[in-house]
RNA sequence: GGAGGAGUGCCCGAGUGGUUAAAGGGGACGGACUGUAAAUCCGUUGGCUCAGCCUACGUUGGUUCAAAUCCAACCUCCUCCA
């Protein structure tokens, strides 16, 4: 089915990793002829990447697995401004210790996914902040602001969308592109960087640095964006009950991420085992034969690999093995997820605590009123009893099966152990 | 600078003096049904020391027994004119 020569391409075709490139035959030809270099933006916005960077990031792993180079860059002088292309809103300015703080946790994540070093193929990861903060204004307009388009900028969607909703748009944001523009040709100049790759909602931005590139003399550059992967149902992915599903232990465990894949739709499980996991094509051609109820053994594959990626092997592994506790045989295992609890400025904890408080302190009500409803829905329980008084304390000689934690459970899948900190 | 319009809960959106913690939809969560799926149906969806109280309809102040609803000023956005 695949036209492509190159291995590149090919794997990305056949995986369904391409939504748009920008010069197909020429980039297949580029990637056949030697190795290339390529890179990724992402924001520094948040302290760790999310389900939707996970995408990018497979597409750079099999970049480095195909025998090209790869490069993350962190957007440490572009997060100063905030992405607007399809946003209605003006992102919250983030200060520079955010945004340092930020690239750390995005760094962690990205040294299990690629290999990084010094050899041709190792990946490089760089921060945009390294050049863009010592840009000269005047100059810089001069140089590279000259070779804009007002007209031609505000056609993009990713515009036209904010300015059709009669939302505002400032001219911080409006920099944006430009600024994401220049990186390309930097990282051109630097690396000999010849593609970039991103979302499908960074198309403008990325075509916007080629064309720059070609008003600057820089050799051809290419784009390839992937598709805006929603749900068979057509939800936008990477939501849960506890907000975005992240890519590190802190924010969002590895059993979770794990649940996070055992949920998926029938329909998606095929088109997902392609993007998230590393199984061979043929492999993932088996288990999507799967029909009826059989297919739940292709969705522990796909949880099981997918979470190996992310939070390694060994994490994936003993994952699978406590939902195969807690479902198949209704055990309640010492791996769940734990909260562990501080005893609190007035030790208030090391008694015992209320029912509701508990609840709250486990994650899975949000706030006592929370608690209070859910306890009387009977969908939350502690310790497998229905709590008719949220207010009841609960002492610390009276945990699960004496396991030293309280079972705190919501609806038929969730599950939290909360202990008290030693 | 001038004229007009708009700002409601996570999002969209109704409401133009009292029965409004605020219709309806979406999303999210729980339940039933299943296969830890989808679809469908039902319930929940501000907070607290919870049969009561407190906050809440851009901000501040005012009118009134009573305001998301009326008045004033301010802030923000949109449209047209200059």
């Amino acid at each position: 089915m695949s036209a492509y020569k190159s291995d590149f391409l090919r794997v990305l075709d056949e995986r369904g990793f391409i939504h748009q490139v920008s010069d197909p035959q020429g980039l297949d030809a580029a990637a056949r002829a030697g190795s290339i270099t390529a890179y990724v933006g992402y924001d520094a916005t948040a302290t760790s990447l999310h389900i939707g960077n996970l995408i990018s990031a497979t597409m750079l792993y099999w970049l480095q697995e195909t025998g090209h180079r790869p490069i993350t860059l962190m957007g440490g002088g572009t997060s100063m401004i905030g992405d607007p292309s399809f946003r209605d809103d003006q992102r919250q300015l983030l200060t520079p210790e955010a945004i340092a703080q930020n690239i750390d946790g995005i760094k962690k994540i990205f040294s299990r996914i690629l290999g990084y070093g010094d050899a041709p193929t190792d990946a490089i990861m760089v921060n945009n902040a390294d050049w863009l903060m010592k840009l000269n204004y005047v100059e810089f307009l001069r140089d590279v602001g000259r070779h804009f388009s007002v007209n031609r900028m505000l056609t993009f969607d990713s515009v036209k969308l904010r300015l059709d909703r009669e939302q505002s748009l400032s001219f911080l944001e409006f920099n944006y592109m430009i600024l994401q523009a220049y990186d390309f040709v930097e990282l051109n100049k630097r690396y000999g960087c010849v593609l970039q790759m991103g979302g499908s909602d960074q198309w403008g931005n990325i075509v916007s640095g080629i064309d720059l590139g070609h008003r600057m003399g820089t050799p051809q550059l290419y784009a390839l964006t992937t598709p805006l992967l929603t749900t068979a149902s057509g939800a936008k992915m990477g939501k849960s009950a506890s907000g975005a599903v992240w890519l590190n232990a802190e924010n969002f465990s590895a059993y979770d991420f794990w649940q996070y894949w055992r949920n998926t739709e029938d329909a998606d499980v095929e088109r997902f085992l392609k993007i998230f996991t590393r199984l061979p094509l043929d492999e993932i051609a088996k288990l999507a034969a799967l029909g009826g109820a059989e297919v739940n053994e292709a969705k522990k594959v796909l949880a099981t690999e997918a979470t190996a990626i992310v939070h390694g092997r060994e994490a994936a592994e003993q994952a699978a093995e406590t939902a195969a506790a807690l479902f198949s045989r209704g055990q309640t295992v010492s791996t769940l997820p734990t909260v562990e609890i501080d005893r609190g400025a007035n030790d208030e904890w090391s008694a015992g605590r209320s029912n509701a408080a508990i609840a709250v302190a486990s994650g899975l009500a949000t706030s006592m009123s929370d608690a209070r409803r859910k306890f009387a829905d009977g969908s939350l329980t502690i310790n497998d009893q229905k709590i008719v008084d949220p207010n009841n304390v609960r002492l610390w000689e009276n945990t699960y099966e004496n396991t030293g934690a309280f079972k705190v459970q919501l609806g038929k899948k969730k599950v939290v152990l909360v202990k008290l900190k030693d």
